[in-house]
This record gives structure tokens, sequence and C-alpha cells, in this order.
RNA sequence: CGGGGAGUGGCGCAGUCUGGUAGCGCACACGGCUGGGGGCCGUGUGGUCGCAGGUUCAAAUCCUGUCUCCCCGACCA
């Protein structure tokens, strides 16, 4: 992993935060450029976060009953087609294919923009009775959408993610697993990604295309403090049950339609992982999910003493990973101690074991954390133990600067002036009181770029009134600049 | 699609205005000294300047055409 990095600290103020972005990206080898113009190459160090993510994530599926499977990535024009809202919100940008080898096809495919439209036909060849509901099945795949300004993990024309579609008999049952689901995606960002975010309900206009309702998890970034759609949740209602015909008998005898929910996260989850905790020397993975939790760094000078480290670095190795620690020895003879540093606090490593001839003098080694710099000498006995909780404190420290970042950059708002000045500042979040009228949201949208980001769900009974009539309302809704 | 910028060894750039046969840093190879925060010295390898055409004794440099990428905007879970 060559790295060029080496003339100053990558920079982290505002006006250069959308460079520094772009830089990490490509200085930490998490992601790089490809020929293909919107595509991404997902390099190992950027995968491995990812297959950490994704097996953290599975698992608390799979709690809830969730089985994988896999679906075509084609799907047929007039499948697509079927649920009117969902064809016209992708419309735009979806990649078609007009050609098999020679020929012209019949019928063109789409190459999948979410499966919705190749899922809900099928689910309707599985159902018969009440019976067999519900149906609980998520994919991990790619997904193409053709997007006219790219930006790497935030808005690639290919994104790997993961897509939930599940069918069930009743409206209530669907509301609920769509709320469960984004209270999955919230376990999972606080205690696996150490990053909070405001869970809520889009408006209509912001809603996903053929839902019923969309739930989302917003998170602040850093810089300009614009929000990130973290994941969705959609309940679907009957919409796609009755386009494409997923009937059932009821115990009632009844035939009736099902209901359905569906609910993603993208690999624009590592976007906010970069964006929110990380600092002018690169990255901070998030200890539980970083591909390198530990990495120990020998110093040496002479044959001997390389002797003696390498071997105390072996010893620790075991150690960690006995203890189930990710661990990387970094016993590369090219690069100087002061080097190596750099390098792996760029990676984001949340510790730094150092063992140098001194420490196995004395029988110890250095820890260094990542997040703010402390070192601690700790003997060799029952260094596993103080990593692993290094690693909680540092998960903990995370969570906290982030939470604390954004409650500073969140204000409620009573006036439209107001409201336009902290939009124009980037100043973060704000709330505001709001009746539900789309002409006001659009107002806000056209003037300010500035979108509604979500109904807050939670600790949002409040009584206010509207920023624009006046009348009062119940709630407040958060609005943001987003990516 | 509109506005701006850029294409020169693997990467990042200078050279273009004022034509004379390509240079710097990093990386890479070898040798040596070094090594607890991106260490140093020496010796080397590697490009014909996005592509096509034109002007000229001579083109990275001037002219015409063309392709690509990046940034800003519009658009967009």
């Amino acid at each position: 992993m060559a790295s060029n990095f080496i003339d100053e600290p990558v920079d982290v103020d505002d006006d250069q935060f959308d460079q520094w972005y772009v830089d990490v990206i490509k200085r930490s080898g998490m992601m790089d450029n490809s020929p293909v113009a919107g595509c991404r190459v997902f390099k190992p160090y950027g995968y491995g976060l990812w297959e950490n993510m994704q097996r953290r994530l599975d698992d608390r599926f799979k709690e809830t009953g969730v089985e994988n499977a896999y679906f075509p990535l084609f799907i047929p024009e007039s499948m697509l087609a079927k649920e009117a809202e969902h064809i016209e919100g992708f419309a735009p940008e979806v990649a078609w294919v007009t050609m098999g080898g020679n020929r012209q096809l019949e019928e063109r495919l789409a190459i999948r923009p979410s499966s919705e439209s190749i899922i809900c036909p099928i689910f309707a060849e599985w159902v018969q009775s009440y019976r067999d509901l519900p149906i609980l099945i998520n994919q991990w795949c790619s997904v193409v959408r053709w997007e006219e300004r790219p930006r790497s993990f935030l808005r690639t024309r290919e994104f790997l993610w993961q897509e939930g579609h599940t069918a069930h008999a009743t409206a209530d049952e669907a509301e609920e697993r769509a709320l469960q689901m984004i209270d999955v995606y919230n376990d999972f960002y606080i205690n696996e990604l150490a990053i909070p975010s405001v869970m809520g309900r889009k408006s209509d206009s912001e809603r996903f295309a053929g839902a019923l309702r969309t739930y989302t998890l917003e998170a602040m970034m850093r810089g300009k403090k614009w929000a990130l759609q973290s994941c969705t949740s959609h309940n679907l209602g009957d919409h796609f049950g009755k386009s494409f015909n997923i009937q059932f008998l009821a115990p009632s005898g009844e035939r009736e339609f099902a209901w359905n929910t569906s609910w993603g996260l993208s690999w624009r989850a590592i976007g906010a992982i970069i964006m929110i905790h990380g600092d002018q020397s690169g990255l901070q993975m998030p200890p539980r999910v970083a591909p390198v939790q530990a990495v120990v760094v020998p110093i040496w000078r002479t044959d001997e003493a390389k002797t003696q480290v390498f071997e105390a670095s072996g010893q620790i190795e075991r150690a960690l990973k006995a203890a189930g620690v990710r661990v990387k020895v970094d016993r590369d003879a090219e690069h100087t101690p002061g080097w190596k540093f750099n390098e792996w606090e760029l990676k984001g490593v949340p510790v730094r074991i150092e063992v140098g001839p001194r420490d196995v003098a004395a029988g110890q080694a250095v820890l260094a954390r990542r997040d703010n710099r402390t070192k601690e000498a700790v003997p060799l006995d029952g260094l596993a133990g103080r990593v692993q909780a290094l690693l909680d404190d540092i998960h903990t420290a995370l969570f906290e600067r982030a939470l604390d970042f954004q409650r500073e950059n969140s204000a409620i708002v009573r006036t439209y002036d107001a409201l336009k000045e902290r939009i124009a500042a980037n100043a973060g979040f704000s709330y505001i009181f709001w009746d539900g009228d789309p002409a006001t949201e659009e107002k806000i949208k056209q003037e300010t770029k500035a979108t509604i980001r979500c109904i807050p769900l939670h600790e949002n009974e409040e009584e206010g009134p509207d920023l624009f009539t006046g009348k009062p309302v119940r709630g407040r809704v958060l609005i943001d600049r987003a990516y």
C-alpha cells in the first residue's frame, strides 16, 4: 500500500471539507476511482470494514426472523412499471439492458435500482394462505442508479447495500415491521458505528417512490453540518400487494392483498463514518467494526533488538487474537516508526501498540489511543484485557463526540428569516413548527436548498406556531441541507 | 445540460505566454548510515507530453478538430 501522503496533514476545516473527504478516502486505501464514470473500486481496507458491518447487521436481521435470499439483477420493464409512483420516481435514473448478445431484446431489462418490482411478483407466487405469511427476506447485493453527480460512498452509480422485503397479512403488522427495522438500524448505528442520528418519518414529498410511509435516520456530518440519510425503512402499504397481485386467503375465507415493507442500508453508512468520526489526521474507525482494531508497531535498531521486539510482538499478537481482537503486526522494515504511526492514524486504527527494546526490558508495551492521542505503558500480562477496555472506551468517546456535535449544532427556529440565515451559514439542524403544507415545504426547498429531513418520531410533542401561518401545530420537523 | 479547470514517467506537478527535442518532488531498485512521530546520503530505472490533423528546418509549446476527467450549478433514496 504505497502512499504519497507526506506533505501535510489532511485538513478538515469547513471550506475544505469536501476535498478532505475525497483525499482521506483515497489516501486511506478505502476506495479508488475506476475507468467507469460514477463507479468506484472498493479496495480491501474499505471492503474489510463493510464485511464487519454486514456481519453485525445481518446478525440483527436474523434475530428478528429474517432470512437471506437472492433475486435477479434484471427487472423486465413491464414489471418495473406496474407500480405507478415507483416507476415515476425511478425512471430518470434507471440503466437499461437492450441487447442480449447480438440480438435486440423483445423487452428491455432494467438493472435494478431497487428490487420491490421483481421481488413482489415472486412473493405473489409464494403466497396462497395467511399461513404463508409473513415472508421476511433480505438480500445483500448492488443496485444501479444513474446519478448525475457521483460522490464516493454517498452517491455512486453502482452501490452495495442490503434490501429487506417483507409481506404481511395485516396493515398493522407491516407498520410494526417498518418501525422495528428502523429501530434495528438505529441500534446498529449507535452500538456498532458510534453514530447518533435523528429518527423520523419522511414528508410526503420525500417519501420513497410507491411507499405509504418512509422512516429514516438523519445523521449530521462534520464540515458543513449537512444531513445524511443513513438508512431507510418503508411501509409500502398494500400498493405493491395490489400492483403485483400478492393475494391470500384470510382466516375469514376472504381473499385479501398482502401488506409489504422494504428497508435498506448501503455503503453510504461508510460515508457517514468518515464524515462524522474523521479528523485532521484522517479516518477514525469505530472500534467494533474496524478492519484492524489494534496495530502493533515494533521498534528496533540492532538485529538483536529486532529479534526481541518481534518475539514480544508475536506474543502480543497471539494474546490479542485469542481474546478476539483484530490485530495486525506491522513488521515492515522499510518504514520508520514515525511513518507507520502516521499511516495507521490515517487509516483510523483505534489502538496502536508500540513495542521497543525499552518495553521488552520492562515487560510492557505502550498503548496509544487514536481518538485522544494519549499513551500509557501496560504490562504484557493483561494487555489484551486493557486493549478491549480501550476499544470500548473509544467507542463511547466517539459516540459522545458525535452526539455533542449534533446537539451543539441544532436549534429550534421560530422565524423564516432565522431559518434562511442558519441554512446559508451551514449552521446545522434546524427544527421548525410546520403544519404539513407541501407548498411551504417547496418554498423552503426552492429558496434555501434545504429540505425537510424528517418529522422526528420521539420526544416531539411540544406545541408551537407554524413558521408561516402561525397556526398552532404539534411537533417539529427537522430541516437541513443534505448530501 | 450550463459555467469553470485540467490532461506531461506509477502518483503529484513545473515547463506552453516568448517553438530548439523534457524537468522536479514522491514512489521504485541498489549500497550505506539510521530507527520511540512521515530520517539522510549516494548511485540508478522509468516518459517523448490525451487523441487526430495542420503550420514549421524544428511542436509539450502555435492553429483546427476531437475525447476524457475533475470542480461548481441544475437534477437526484
